[in-house]
DNA sequence: CGTGTAAGGAATTCTGACACG
DNA sequence: CGTGTAAGGAATTCTGACACG
């Protein structure tokens, strides 16, 4: 996946209605999940919000998880969770690499 | 890039609005070059035009030759041009393939 | 809590046409 | 040829609110 690639699924360009096609929800339920604060839209000029497909995705596992009576709150608490392991494994490999860069150096400038 | 890449690119969900804030040109443009041939957007239940990321770079290519003064004419000559020349390469790929694996059976089952 | 709906206003989109050149 | 614009209508989007539960 290029760069370009990544471009194309993070830019907010698809309106609420299309979403609501592409998804199934209707557009209340996909305004009343900002209101919840689970999708962050961007707001096109004259205020009508813009969705990526990286949004589309993340309404279409919030429609399962309703679907399966998961509550809005819950909904949040888990997907804070996901993004806090993911920093995590982040740091992990961070630190990991840092090692072995400076294990590298030790050989070579003594 | 993966299939799902692919069709993030070539899925027809952005309204002509905002092809125009993101390409620059006018909704009377835009319009005018699919008259022309040279876009194809794919019509909604309601008949509002939606394009794809692929059309939105398609137009930015054709905004360039527009500058340099080419006509729509000129542009839809070349780009059919080029679409042949894309698929004559497929066939000469697809010929020395075959060639390939017609070298490779004679010496495997003689 | 989650979703539907009617309300009123603003902005979008569509088509066919006239204008300029 | 390529683009702007006014015209009239239809559909979209927005917000705040009431309703049900």
């Amino acid at each position: 996946m290029t760069v370009e690639d990544l471009s194309y699924k993070d830019k907010k360009v698809i309106s609420i209605g299309i979403v609501s096609e592409l998804t199934g929800l209707s557009v209340r339920q996909i305004r009343y999940y900002e209101e919840r604060k689970l999708i962050y839209p961007q707001r096109s000029s004259r205020g009508t919000r813009k969705y990526s497909f990286a949004d589309v995705e993340r309404l279409m596992e919030i429609a399962n998880k309703r679907e399966d009576g998961v509550q809005t709150a819950e909904i949040l608490k888990d997907m804070r969770k996901k993004e806090q392991r993911l920093k995590n494994d982040q740091q992990l490999r961070k630190k990991m690499l840092e090692g072995q860069l400076n294990a590298h150096f030790k050989y070579k400038n003594r």
